[in-house]
DNA sequence: CGCCGAGTTGAACTGAATCAAGAAACGTGG
DNA sequence: CCACGTTTCTTGATTCAGTTCAACTCGGCG
């Protein structure tokens, strides 16, 4: 029988374990039910997050999932965490057989892409104190669950700048 | 009948026309035929490119055209343009009716997301003259056809910048 | 207790922005 | 085909946000 709990695992997982690994090929997306995940690469030798997950949503390698490419980056739970694993062959069934599932699909890559053009106009327009802000804004319990670093990358700043913004003295 | 040459409009214009200005609805994509286009917003006053289109590829109101609301920027030719132009009721009828056109909406869609990814390292990692690069690695003949005020403002740089990065004196 | 990773603070440096002029190219009408 | 105005691009001087490098603090944990 094909049907969404058979083409499912559930993992339950440590805090750091590593999901994908740079290099490597992932046929798989995940789907965060409680916890949370990133999405990272090195370069020049620092560690840059790319991508979080929170509950209710995806993970994957993008270009390995989509493009049947290498991962260029590897993926690692930031807690503890539950998790939903689907393989792309049977997440194409599902999608197949069910039209429902197939326009969800469609919704989230749609999301995905409007979520990144939003992302790029923060990078390219906003200064590190308003990327920070609208990243707050976003997500408001992010600093409970990730280290700054994380943050830091993900924004594109250095963890000093990060720090100082942060510290209300240094406001103008 | 429902089918593709029914669904769609041949459009022929002028350089400068605009195809959709920023805050109206628009629920139709171009695909450029032959000639150019580009999507750009206001922010403080300066003119922003967001994002060309040349031959065989497609450009629309993102955020109208997919989540219903005023668009965001304005699309605007580049050059005399000749255009397929569909609405989105078109296209999801021609998607019901035939699972390849489906198919081809999702792999447009999958690449933007993927490109807007790469769009986002660059961005944040890459000096401007290594934006400038980048660009022309994957545009080589952008600068016949596009200001380069317009190319200045995609890449998230100044026309100063860009002026500099141009003239090999500058280069360290 | 002492170590270690994570975050903070300080000072010097730098790539790109800004402001301000000027040069070149472009097109439109005479 | 040239003159003139407009738009596009270049060049120079100055300023500034954020980086870099280095030292220091804090909290947890074996």
């Amino acid at each position: 029988m094909l049907d969404f709990t058979n083409s499912t695992k559930i993992l339950t997982l440590k805090r750091n374990t590593v999901l994908v690994k740079e290099g490597m090929y992932s046929k798989v997306l995940y789907f965060v039910i409680q916890g949370s995940a990133r999405a990272f690469y090195f370069r020049n030798d620092k560690d840059i997050t790319d991508w979080f997950a929170f509950e209710n949503e995806f993970i994957c390698s993008n270009n390995s999932f989509f493009e049947n490419m290498p991962s260029l980056h590897s993926i690692a739970l930031l807690e503890d965490t539950i998790l939903l694993e689907m393989t792309r062959d049977a997440i194409n069934a599902l999608a197949d057989k069910y039209p429902d599932f197939d326009r969800l699909g469609r919704i989230v890559i749609t999301r995905t892409m409007l979520a990144l053009r939003k992302r790029i106009i923060s990078i390219q327009f906003e200064t590190a104190q308003q990327k920070y802000e609208s990243l707050l804004g976003i997500r408001p319990k992010i600093l409970q669950r990730v280290a700054l670093t994380h943050i830091a990358s993900y924004l594109g700043i250095t963890l000093e700048t990060l720090s100082r913004i942060r510290n209300p003295k240094n406001r103008i």
